[in-house]
RNA sequence: GGAGAGGUGGCUGAGCGGUUGAAAGCGCCGGUCUCGAAAACCGGUUUGGCGUUUACGUCAACGAGGGUUCGAAUCCCUCCCUCUCCGCCA
């Protein structure tokens, strides 16, 4: 949620910021709201301050008839504060259900621009792996090693819902142990299970709602929102919460099964793992001060990019366009991992600074030391990793003339020293 | 799921319709004392909005949201959460 103090002091200078990120914006509204609330908010304090010292007065009146017209004269003073009660809270549910549904402003260090191929690539690791026999992709791969079974997934639950099975799935189970084994050891990052059921609070604190409700499973009986994200629940471990400057910077990681809707349109070479209903992620969020948070940023960017390399695996860094980045982000860079089946690079890794976005809207704060006044701290989230994603370049790059395909080695101690998966027929 | 009890400031815990934003104790911060520390004593110690701005004024908040009332932490309704007992269960 963005300050709308800060828009106020120079609504056309928010307003440009904003446009950056979605050129349709408009804060007309918004600023006139806003003046009407303050307006009728200070007109209906005046009439409290009155309505509250006159009940003290009657409270320790004794004449029945001196009480009897202060009573008769702050009744209609009470049905003056309703009226204006009444009003506020209709411009608050108007001002707000616009304010929900703006982004956060892009950082000044975000390239400017419409067309998401302007990303900028700061950095890439490894060269394109060069491939003498005739590439199979993913899906061929997983199935010819009975690794997935996606008809079956389909048969279970629907389209687009994975069945991992037999090495598959002890290979996704090894990605996850890599990963949250080096975050936690090597990395500081504290392990957490979250919920992956939330309620609309949470939702909301992390900028899921109201604006992307659509895209979240909904429990509706209970009022609950299956996660998109661990990013969801850890954001919402401290809202509401005052963290000592002492306390901070703090590190989470979860692993947690992510659902989305995936409401709108897929492209057909979006096949097999590339895009599902229901996947595996490991996440790392931060707490941290706000003069910290874009040097932040960069580390959890390295981090991430330090856990696809030992994974063995070519990418590139791309730090996304104005247009490209999630609402609640200001600066989002991304790691592609390459696919040499598809020929194209693919997302294993989202990291973004969401500045003080949601922490306003959880109202999660912290108290600099040696002071008195709370100050909203900063968030980041950041993919380390996206387990399903990984496994397509994983299959794809370390694939054999023969169809097996090469265990990485940093996950064979997750695998009890495997070294290859073999189709069945060769076993 | 059933029955009962309860949710108050960093913590413990009073208040149950009228100077209570909230007693008291603990903790914490500052001061006196001390070579220093402890003890003792004195003072301070929630958060947010609005307006002026070191000070200050005012509104709001006692799980959340509604309601009753001139006035609500206190009464009523709905929801959430915690605890105890029973049931069920990995």
């Amino acid at each position: 949620m963005i300050d709308i103090k800060k828009l106020r002091e120079n609504p056309k200078d928010f307003e440009a910021r904003l446009r950056k990120k979605d050129p349709s914006i408009s804060l007309d509204a918004i600023v006139a709201l806003d003046e009407q609330l303050r307006v009728k908010a200070a007109e209906a304090d005046a009439l409290k301050n009155k309505r509250n010292v006159v009940s003290k007065e009657i409270g320790i009146l004794k004449d029945a008839n001196e009480r009897s017209i202060k009573i008769a004269e702050m009744k209609s003073v009470s049905d003056e504060i309703q009226a204006y009660d009444d009003q506020i809270r209709a411009i608050e549910k108007d001002l707000y259900e616009l304010v929900y549904q703006l982004p956060n402003p892009p950082h000044e260090s975000v390239p400017v621009s419409e067309d998401e191929n302007d990303k900028v690539i700061v950095r890439t690791h490894k060269e394109k792996p060069v491939f003498d026999f005739e590439l199979k992709n993913h899906v061929e791969l997983g199935v010819s090693l009975g690794m997935f079974d996606f008809e079956r997934g389909a048969k279970i639950s629907q389209s687009m819902f994975p069945l991992y099975i037999n090495e598959g799935a002890r290979l996704e189970w090894a990605l996850i142990n890599f990963l949250m084994n080096t975050l936690s050891r090597e990395k500081g990052f504290t392990l957490v299970i979250p919920p992956y059921l939330v309620n609309p609070t949470t939702a909301f604190t992390s900028g899921n709602l109201p604006k992307f409700e659509n895209q979240l499973y909904k429990c509706k009986e209970d009022e609950l929102y299956l996660i998109p994200t661990a990013e969801v629940p850890l954001g919402s471990i401290y809202r509401d919460e005052i963290i000592e400057e002492e306390d901070l910077p703090i590190y989470y990681c979860a692993y947690s099964a992510c659902f989305r809707r995936e409401a709108g349109a897929h492209g057909r070479e979006e096949r097999g793992l590339i895009r599902v209903h229901q996947f595996n992620k490991v996440e790392m969020f931060k707490y941290v001060k706000p003069e910290t948070s874009f040097d932040e940023l960069e580390h959890l960017v390295a981090t991430a990019e330090d856990l696809v390399t030992r994974l063995g695996l070519h990418f590139r860094t791309a730090l996304l366009v104005t247009t490209d980045i999630a609402q609640q982000s200001a600066k989002t860079y991304d790691i592609e991992c390459w696919l040499p089946a598809q020929g194209s690079y693919y997302e294993v890794s989202s990291c973004s600074n969401c500045v003080d976005f949601q922490a306003r809207r959880g109202q999660i704060r912290y108290r600099p030391t040696g002071t008195k006044k709370t100050q909203l701290l900063h968030t980041l989230n950041g993919s380390g990793l996206a387990t399903s994603r990984l496994m397509v370049s994983i299959l794809e790059t370390y694939q054999q003339p023969d169809g097996s395909v090469v265990i990485p080695e940093a996950l064979r101690e997750y695998m009890g020293g495997q070294e290859r998966i073999v189709p069945k027929n060769k076993k």
